[in-house]
DNA sequence: TCTGGGGTCCTAGGACCC
DNA sequence: TCTGGGGTCCTAGGACCC
């Protein structure tokens, strides 16, 4: 029987920008997304002034400015390798197979390779003091704090994380080991906190009278099948202690690679449509021979301002490639074609986003009797590569991309983004290392 | 004026087969 | 007037996650 670990950085994005300015430390901090469009971290502080999460910045400015909360702009290439640093640290504690990076700031242990099958609620201590152990190594060799949450199965060990976080005593650890403290700790859950229960899915329930997810584990399973399709169904059986959900493998490569960014300003020209495609295209390519894929489909879709219903224009299309590559040229060539096709000439865009699909390991692309791997655009892909790892995004890049994407913070067309708070790229770029001067 | 980005999984329904 | 039954595969779109 497995038992899980939800370890979870706090306020992730909010804690990296404290490692390298202490003085923000008991401050409100919040991190904008892309373009300084919305709130997506806060602190403790911050939260405790009711600036929900994902909220649009311009509708909170004037509370932020008020209570002097500090702002910053995302700086993903810090947050990144903090995460990276994090998820080394918590490797290192368990065999391979027994660790999952969830996403950028969580993970999940199976304990079970620490105890093999003991019974784990008589093992309590040994438990809990393993997980102390975790958070306090994670807090030393990074500076970020993590709250760990401990129980049979994962949808459990999110709702374990989630009373480790708000239950100042439990030492931001929480191990729920037994039924009794488990209903307990859904009694006082509401039913939209459960992990895989959404705003729909929480709509659904409440209708129904089911609004703790103490309510939802002792709903009628047959129902809650029939409503909320396997899916919920397995969501109540993990509630109940039945582990549905396993640990994933993480050498399992990813499905689909998506680079989108909503423009500065309306795009009004196709040819900068053209060029931002083409930029984003670039970037997704990029990603793809760091992850020695291939992709064998294209997608593009457009769209205009969502938030002005009136004359609101999407349009999106796909492609299907002769044969799978990683070549920008050959990539961005398709990106282009399908912009012509999908683009209406007298539009405001607003954002465009482009997916690379059907992705297969580069060395295990299958051919037919009349076709070779290509290998046109090996040797100019790795230089281009080797070169802007050296000299920095986009010394070399596509024409098609536009003349002026390098250099600057904000670039110089309608469709480049602004980043006008955005901290010091401390772990990752010389030019901005932190300073430490002698008194 | 200003409203993020990057993913996964599941289902319904159509197209097609015998 | 009356028009079967059983199956697979694919895709678009919805819902969810962080």
């Amino acid at each position: 029987m497995p038992l899980f670990a939800l370890i979870d950085c706090n306020n992730f994005f909010a804690s990296c920008e404290r490692v390298f300015n202490p003085r923000l430390n008991g401050k409100p901090v919040v991190v904008l997304s892309n373009n300084d469009g919305c709130i997506v971290a806060r602190s403790n502080e911050a939260k405790a002034l009711g600036i929900p999460m994902g909220a649009p910045y311009f509708q909170w400015r004037r509370l932020i400015e008020e209570h002097g909360v500090h702002v910053f702009s995302s700086n993903f290439a810090l947050y990144g390798d903090m995460s990276r640093r994090v998820m080394d640290v918590l490797a290192s504690f368990l065999p391979e197979e027994c660790f999952e990076v969830y996403s950028v700031d969580e993970a999940f242990m199976n304990l079970d390779c620490l105890l093999r099958g003991d019974d784990y609620a008589a093992n309590k201590e040994k438990i809990l003091s393993f997980a102390e152990e975790v958070r306090r190594t994670v807090r030393q060799w990074t500076g970020i704090p993590v709250s760990i949450g401990i129980a049979p199965t994962k949808t459990l060990a999110k709702a374990a994380n989630r009373m480790a976080k708000k239950n100042a005593s439990a030492n931001s650890i929480f191990a729920c080991l037994d039924e009794a403290t488990a209903d307990t700790m859904l009694a006082t859950m509401p039913v939209g906190d459960v992990w895989g229960v959404g705003r729909k899915l929480s709509e659904a329930y409440r209708a129904h009278s089911i609004t703790t997810a103490l309510d939802l584990k002792n709903a009628p399973e047959e129902w809650v099948r029939k409503r909320a399709t396997v899916v919920g169904w397995r969501t109540q059986r993990e509630l109940r202690g039945i582990s549905c959900v396993r640990l994933e493998s993480t050498n399992e490569h990813q499905h689909s690679i998506l680079h989108s960014r909503s423009f500065r300003h309306a795009v009004t020209s196709l040819d900068q449509l053209h060029e931002a495609v083409a930029s984003f295209t670039g970037r997704a390519a990029e990603k793809l021979r760091r992850l020695g894929l291939v992709c064998a489909c294209v997608s593009v879709s457009v769209r205009t301002n969502r938030f002005s219903s009136a004359d609101y224009f999407s349009n999106g299309g796909e492609a299907i490639l002769p044969f799978p590559t990683d070549s920008t040229i050959d990539l961005v060539n398709a990106a282009s074609m399908l912009v012509d096709r999908i683009a209406q000439e007298g539009q405001g865009y607003k954002k465009a986003s482009v997916t690379l699909c059907e992705l297969t390991p580069r060395n295990r692309v299958q051919t037919d009797i009349f076709s070779q791997p290509d290998t046109r655009h090996e040797s100019i892909m790795h230089i281009m590569d080797t070169l802007n790892k050296r000299f920095g995004k986009d010394a070399l890049h596509l024409a098609a991309s536009g003349s002026s994407i390098t250099g600057s913070r904000a670039g110089s067309h309608a469709w480049q983004g602004a980043t006008d708070e955005r901290s010091h790229r401390y772990t990752t770029h010389w030019g901005e290392l932190k300073v430490v001067r002698a008194v």
